[in-house]
DNA sequence: CGATTTTGACCGGCGC
DNA sequence: GCGCCGGTCAAAATCG
């Protein structure tokens, strides 16, 4: 019942532990981004993000402390175009059937406004943008200022850590993520995002500040990547973390060997711009999001 | 009592 | 074509 879950929302103790390294790789494993010590500011300036050291190393708690942590993070980004195009890579978040059919007679009432929904038969569905962090967590559900309902949890294949599906309770916004350990660094909770919020955060008072800048890395971030990240491929079976651990330098727009394109997003491109308005930011939440 | 979680079943994509 | 596996559904259970 709700009791493990539950369990997770206490205000435990955020450790962190390790270096201030940061992985950006590509979820589902086209793509990603490798840089840590001086280079990790500049790169994530480059995104958008642009967080002094400090407050690279501060992570909210909910007692309304900012404590610092020798934060261990990670993120993965995968623009919609690759995500569409890549067939059976995985890293953060795998499966040869990301694909999530959402069945379109069912539950959701959302209108078909939005591609991902409106899958019909023979006709390959446009996923959208998706963004993974690593961050180095005792627990496993991280607040990011949304609220979240749980529709599933599927054991994961050669790891021993169930992986969680949650969706945005907004009824009017379709933004999903998942949440796993790695199999490999049981600290390690990986948490990935797909879709963006058409909504405010609900009751994130705290963390406002790390919220935009949250907001300005999702916006910022997703279109930028296209420029920047470079695919790495992988077994269908490799681990999340090899597939982060393995990942080389950046470089620039190296295109899906697979024969993708990560660098062209053309269809959900338009669903990669900074948002204008506040009230649309906070699609993702860097590493630094308080732990619920 | 409404909201949320749990959990088994189901569906679809992909590899062999 | 078949089996595996990830993702989602939905009824039941649980919580506040």
């Amino acid at each position: 019942m709700g009791d493990k879950d539950r369990a997770t929302s206490d205000p435990a103790a955020v450790e962190f532990a390790g270096d201030t390294s940061w992985t950006f790789a590509a979820d589902g494993s086209d793509a990603a981004y490798f840089f840590s010590g001086d280079g990790e500011r500049s790169v994530l300036r480059e995104f958008g993000w642009n967080l002094e050291p400090d407050q690279l190393n501060r992570i909210g708690t909910d007692d309304g402390l900012w404590m610092p942590v020798q934060s261990s993070l990670t993120c993965s980004i995968e623009p919609a175009a690759a995500a569409s195009s890549r067939s059976n890579n995985q890293s953060v978040s795998s499966s040869s059937s990301e694909d999530q059919p959402e069945k379109s007679t069912v539950s959701d009432e959302k209108p078909p406004e939005i591609p991902i929904k409106s899958k019909k038969k023979g006709q390959k569905r446009i996923r959208q943008p998706r963004f993974a962090f690593m961050t180095k967590s005792e627990v496993d559900h991280l607040e990011d200022g949304y609220r979240w309902r749980k529709y599933g949890q599927k054991a994961v294949k050669n790891s021993p850590f169930p992986r969680s599906y949650y969706r945005c309770t907004n009824s009017k916004c379709t933004v999903k993520k998942r949440v796993e350990r790695s199999s490999e660094d049981p600290t390690i909770v990986i948490t990935t995002y797909e879709g963006q919020h058409c909504h405010h955060t609900v009751g994130f008072p705290r963390g406002g500040i790390i919220c935009h800048e949250a907001a300005a890395f999702a916006g910022q971030l997703a279109p930028t990547m296209s420029q920047f990240y470079y695919p790495i491929h992988l077994p269908r079976e490799t681990n999340n973390i090899n597939t982060l651990s393995s990942i080389s330098p950046p470089c620039q727009a190296q295109d899906d060997a697979s024969g993708g394109s990560n660098t062209v997003m053309p269809a959900d491109a338009s669903s990669l711009q900074p948002p204008t308005d506040e009230g649309l930011l906070g699609d993702i939440v860097p590493p630094g999001m308080r732990i619920r």
